[in-house]
DNA sequence: CTGTTAGCGCATTCAT
DNA sequence: ATGAATGCGCTAACAG
């Protein structure tokens, strides 16, 4: 069935170790000798056991990618960008979803790294700032990569948007439609991008000379339902916002539910505006405002310093990597 | 850094044969000693090494679920279906994205279950009637079981849910709230249940004699982009139609979206009707109508009838398992 | 019930 | 530039 790498060097009229330098795009092989291999590789289709190679070897060519994220569009964004790089560079990745507030998060990653010999770890918010996580990675030694961190940038390399910019900028644009009282929905209280965008959105109103009322910004966590409750508070109120900012994509669709169950119009009773790189945010185009934030693009950067931090002649690369949010979307076609 | 079996039988004063026993539930071993090598397996932490299992053994405790969807919620919600169930077994998933028109397909699936070694492989729709991944599994000997296939039912284990009656339910329902002029988006060709809805929207109509009307048929593919398209076409025709039963959720999102577009409200103007288990139905809740299909169960179910086939002493399971989509979710609170 | 022995498929010394 | 020998950590007969 699976054929190996000595019937491999049989084929090839070498040995074992031959093959396995080209296996390995090692130097001093011939060119000749290394065709001969790869024709014998391809006509027996032979594919090497990561199991044996992880054996053998230190390299498993297998990465993970950890995530603790309620939206389902995030998630694919991170896994699509993380799996094309790792593809190119032909390493396996875990899809790895965790909790990061249960009891046995540690035990759980140490038996994935054990179990499957992983070579590198990424890890995505709010991962990205577990303190389990962190301290059980530089125990063990795994080079890894933080999506978007919010503290102890020293300690590995990462990725980011500047959230707070971004937010900014949707609060500016909510202002220049002449909006002045704006709710705001914050994003889960893990995620260090959460208090960002709040800050944002707070120092954009204060440069417009907006005075905050607390009664218009409500806690989130980033899924649909908590978008849904905030939103229905606040629509709800004697007194209600012209305008409904919520930290994500999710959350804004739940507000728009809610609208919708109130019987308001969108965006003529009320404009909501959202933030994420999802269809969602096209859901409720033209009346969302949003972000689109390069999820997919954060998570390829990220497996790409992974691999090149694992490959044995990588360079290294910025300890640091900013990946532009591209501007907000305006609201009219 | 990494403990292994050796160390383990020294703690414990036993061969490695015995920690293998232990390892593996094998009967035999006296309770006891049974005991002592637990204790020591906890101490050291130590995690069996799944690539030395692979291969001093012919499991490696690792499944594949394949999928070529454009529904992020439908991947997500099979990951989490087919993860819970491999967590209580210890079983490893690799989430592995396909395209089934992809010319390398076979290669790269084929790569797959050669360098991970596969124990076996879940297939969801359309993957489900691949007949290239088919013809590969076959060849190949693996275990494998299917989500929601629509053919060669005796060519290996399937769990799926009755498409033809739950879409019929979703069509009954719209006429009961009056509607004549129904609208449909059709899912995504590859798919069989495609068909299946299809036909089961149609049998609804006929059976309350309503004449078809082929303008408001269109093909969809299962994503946001479609079902806008398809929407934005009858939504601007002449004569629109009262209600739209989207193929699934995410096309009936976009139908949402193009009636906010040409400023219709929902359900006033038009209503909405959509097909899955995900959130997206509740975002337009009330004024969607749809089939709550236990996507989640669906994968589980696979998951634990693949295992089932894999384990040893596994008791085999029924070849085939239907699970019951709930009935339509009302319309009303 | 328990231990001994021999590989699984590779990478990795060390030779040549 | 190439090959022979050793072992990674575990399971699988085979003994006892």
């Amino acid at each position: 069935m699976r054929s190996t790498i000595k019937e491999v060097s049989a084929a090839a009229g070498v040995s074992v170790t031959t093959v396995s330098r080209v296996l390995n795009n090692e130097p001093y092989v011939k060119p000749e000798t290394r065709r001969r291999v790869e024709a014998a590789i391809a006509k027996l289709e032979f594919r090497p056991s990561v199991a044996a190679r992880a054996l053998a070897g230190q390299r498993s060519f297998q990465i993970a990618l950890l995530y603790d994220n309620p939206s389902p569009y995030y998630i694919y964004s991170i896994q699509t960008g993380a799996r094309a790089h790792c593809v190119e560079r032909g390493f396996r990745v875990f899809f790895q979803e965790c909790d990061i507030t249960a009891p046995g998060l540690a035990t759980e990653i140490a038996g994935l790294i054990a179990e499957t010999h992983l070579d590198g770890v990424i890890l995505s918010p709010p991962v990205s700032d577990s303190p389990v996580v962190i301290e059980l990675l530089k125990r063990s030694k795994l080079p890894f990569v933080r999506i978007a961190p919010g503290a102890d940038l020293g300690i590995s390399p990462y990725v980011f948007i500047n959230d707070e910019a971004a937010a900014a900028e949707v609060a500016d644009h909510l202002v220049a439609l002449g909006h002045r009282r704006i709710g705001f929905i914050i994003g889960h209280p893990d995620h260090v991008s959460s208090g960002q965008r709040l800050a944002g959105f707070r120092r954009a109103l204060a440069g417009h000379g907006i005075a905050e009322d607390a009664t218009l910004i409500r806690q989130g966590y980033f899924d649909f339902d908590s978008g849904h409750r905030a939103g229905r508070e606040m629509l709800a109120a004697a007194v209600r916002p012209t305008a409904i900012f919520a930290s994500n994509d999710d959350m804004a669709a739940g507000v728009l539910a809610a609208a919708h169950e109130l019987g308001l119009s969108v965006p003529g009773d009320i404009a909501i505006a959202g933030f994420d790189d999802t269809d969602l945010a096209r859901l409720v185009w033209p009346p969302l405002t949003t972000i689109r934030q390069p999820t997919r693009a954060l998570a390829y950067a990220a497996a790409k310093m992974l691999i090149d931090a694992v490959e044995p002649g990588g360079q290294r690369l910025a300890h640091e990597l900013i990946v532009r949010a591209s501007t907000v979307v305006p609201d009219q076609p």
